[in-house]
DNA sequence: AATAGCGTTGCAAATGTTTTCATCGCCGCT
DNA sequence: AGCGGCGATGAAAACATTTGCAACGCTATT
C-alpha cells in the first residue's frame, strides 16, 4: 500500500514496545518473552517491514556477506566451485558477493577492495598467485580468507584445493604407462594463473624424468575455448610429424583436440590417445568418453565455504589451514596404447 | 601495523581536514580544491582507509550492489548471463549479489527478501513464473526489477529474453522441414520451470499441426545431466519401434541423446536427428556437431544489466520494458533427412 | 519485612557516513 | 571603503540499528 519503507521503529509503534525489542526478536528471540514476540512478529507482517543489513553491518556485527573472487564464472568448473560454496554457505545465512576478474591480477586487486567496502564477513578467493598489493591488503584486513583450488604446501594464505602439479603429473604419466613416448602438451596461457602452470611444469617434468622431451612444434598454447583450441590442435596435428598422444591443460582443451583429432580423420584412441584435466560435468558423456584428471571442484568449494563459516563461528583456525583434496585419474575411451585397434 | 580499521574521521585528522571534506573528495571531488583533495587522498594511503559502503547506503545512498537470481549456475547458460550480467553492471561500480534456489519458487521468495535485506538498488531474476508472495514483495519494494532469460506479450515484470515458445517451434519444424515424421521428444520438469514448459508445449503444437502427435513411450522427461539424461534416451531408443528424430529440451539432454544413441551404434544424423535448444558453449565443437536453437544468453545478461543501470541513472523507463531477442536455428551436423546417408 | 535475584523491557549512546546549512575569507565592482 | 557573491570548508543533524545499562515488577530467601 503505503510506498513507504517500514523501518524498525514503525515495527516498535504498531506492536507498541521500543525499537530494542524489535531487534532482539529479530537477533536474539529467546530473549523475549512470547507474547511480545508474538505481537512484534505479526507487527512486521504487518507493516511488510524487511530488516536493514546495512544498519546492522555498521555495528560492527555481521554483514552476512561473504565475498568470492573467481577468475570467471563461464568455465564450468568454476561454476561447480561457485555454485556448491554458494550452498555450503546459504545454510548459514550468509549471501553471496560475487566478483570476477578475467585473469587480470590488477583487476583482481580493485575487486576485492570492492568487496572490502562491502564489509564482507569473508573472502574466498581462486589460486595462490596474487598482486603483493593483493596480499598486503588481505594481511591488513582482519577478515578471514580462504585461497580455493590450489594446494601448496608453503602458501601463505589459508589453502583448500587439489595439487595442481600432481594432476600434470598424473596425466602425463598415464600416458606414459601406457607406452606413450610421442606426447605433445597444449595448455592455456599460464602468465597469471599458477594453476596452468603448475600443471604444465609438472607434466613437462614427468616426460623430461621419462627421457622424452617434445620438441617445440608439440607444444601449443591455447585459449579456454573448444573452437579455439581445435584450431591450435589441427595445426599441431599436421600428417607429417605427429605425436601419438596430447596432454590437455583442461577438459575444454581437450574437447578442442578431439574435433580436430575427429576432424581429421584420426581414431581416438587409435591413432591418438588424449589426456584432460578437471573432469568437467559432461566429460564423462562425450564421444568417445575423455580420460581425464579429476579436480575435486564440488568438494573444493563446499570445503572453502564451511571452513569460512567456521571461523566466523568462532571456530578457532589453529595455525594456518593447508587442506589437500586428491585429484583422481579417470581412465575412459580416449586414451590407449599407441597403435591400438 | 595498527590492526584497528581506519574511519572517515581518522582520515580526516590525519589530513587535517573534517569528515565532510573527505566524504566530498570520495563521492563528489570536483567540490574540493586540488591541494585539500591531495592531503586527503595520501591521508587515505596513508591510513589504509576502506570507505563503508554499509554507512553509506544507510543514508539513502546507493548501496552499489545489484541482486541477481537464478536457478543455479551449473548451468552452462545460466553461468554465461551471469557473466555478462557481471560485466555489464561492474563497469559502472556494481557489485554483484548473487543468490540461487535450484528450481525452488519457495525459496526463490526466501532468498529475493535476503536481497532487499541487502538494500540491492535493483534485481534481475530468471523466467516469468513466481510466487504470489514473490510479485507481491517486488511490487511492494520500489526497486527497478527485470525478469531476464525469457519474453513474453503480456507479462508483468519487466522483461528481457528469448521468445522459449519459438524456440520449441523452431526445433520441432526444423525435423518437420526435413521430412521426420517419427519425432520424440526429451525435455525437463517443467512444473515450477515456465521456460521448459513454453518450449516443449509449442514443440508439440508444431507437431499436433503436422499431424504427427508422437506416442506416450516417445515423450519423456530427463533432468539437467547428460548422464541421467543418457539413461532416458536409451530406454526411449530400445530397438523395437524407435523415431527417427528427437527434439531435446536444451544441449546438456540432446548431448547425452547423442550418447545413448551412439553407445547403440545408431548412426547420428543417418539413424537418428538430434536438436537442442539453447546453443551451450562447446555445443558447436561436439562430434558430432549439434544443431540447435540458439538462445542469446550473453546477450540477455547484458541487456539485463544495462538496462537495470539505466533506471538506477534516472533513465525513465517509460512504461514496462519489454524486449525480445531473437533465437536463431544453427544447422549443423546431428540433424539430415530421415534414412540419409 | 527487607532484600537479593531474576526475567523482561526501555533508554540512550554508539556505529560511519552524507548532506544541508552556515561560515569564512577573498575578489571585483561601484 | 563597502558590498554582493562565490568557492571552499566545517558543524551538526540524520540515517536504522544494536547493545550496555538501568529500571521494573516479581518471587524467594534470610
Amino acid at each position: 500500500m503505503t510506498s513507504y519503507r517500514a523501518d524498525i521503529t514503525a515495527v516498535a509503534r504498531a506492536a507498541g514496545v521500543s525499537p530494542a525489542t524489535v531487534s532482539r526478536v529479530l537477533n536474539h528471540p529467546s530473549l523475549v518473552a512470547a507474547p511480545t514476540r508474538n505481537r512484534v512478529e505479526a507487527a512486521i507482517r504487518a507493516t511488510g517491514y524487511i530488516r536493514n543489513r546495512a544498519a546492522q553491518s555498521m555495528h560492527g556485527r555481521r554483514s552476512a556477506t561473504l565475498g568470492l573472487v573467481v577468475p570467471t564464472v563461464d568455465y564450468s568448473i568454476f561454476a561447480e566451485l561457485v555454485q556448491s560454496f554458494n550452498d555450503a554457505v546459504a545454510e548459514h545465512e550468509f549471501t553471496l558477493l560475487l566478483a570476477t576478474h578475467g585473469y587480470d591480477l590488477a583487476a583482481e586487486y580493485r575487486v576485492l577492495r570492492k568487496l572490502y567496502e562491502h564489509r564482507v564477513d569473508g573472502i574466498a578467493l581462486i589460486g595462490l598467485d596474487h598482486d603483493a598489493d593483493t596480499f598486503r591488503l588481505i594481511a591488513s584486513q582482519d577478515v578471514p580468507v580462504v585461497a580455493a583450488w590450489a594446494w601448496a604446501a608453503g602458501s601463505t594464505l589459508p589453502c583448500i584445493g587439489a595439487d595442481n602439479a600432481e594432476a600434470g603429473r598424473v596425466a602425463a604419466q598415464h600416458l606414459l604407462d601406457l607406452g606413450h613416448r610421442r606426447i605433445g602438451l597444449v595448455f592455456p596461457p599460464s602468465d597469471e594463473n599458477d594453476r596452468a602452470r603448475a600443471r604444465l611444469a609438472a607434466a613437462q617434468a614427468a616426460l623430461d624424468d621419462a627421457g622424452c622431451v617434445p620438441p617445440a612444434h608439440w607444444c601449443a598454447r591455447a585459449p579456454y575455448d573448444t573452437s579455439l583450441a581445435k584450431i591450435v590442435c589441427r595445426d599441431l596435428l599436421a600428417p607429417s610429424d605427429r605425436p601419438t598422444a596430447l596432454v590437455c591443460g583442461n577438459d575444454v582443451i581437450a574437447q578442442g583436440a578431439i574435433a580436430a583429432a575427429t576432424a581429421q580423420g584420426l581414431a581416438i584412441p587409435g591413432a591418438l590417445s588424449i589426456m584432460g584435466i578437471g573432469d568437467f560435468p559432461g566429460s564423462a558423456d562425450t564421444v568417445p568418453a575423455l580420460s581425464t584428471v579429476a579436480i575435486p571442484a564440488r568438494r573444493i568449494g563446499a570445503c572453502a565455504g564451511r571452513h569460512l563459516v567456521a571461523c566466523l563461528s568462532g571456530g578457532p583456525p589453529a595455525g594456518i589451514l593447508r587442506e589437500r583434496l586428491p585429484v583422481e585419474l579417470h581412465r575412459r575411451r580416449t586414451t590407449a596404447p599407441p597403435g591400438a585397434a
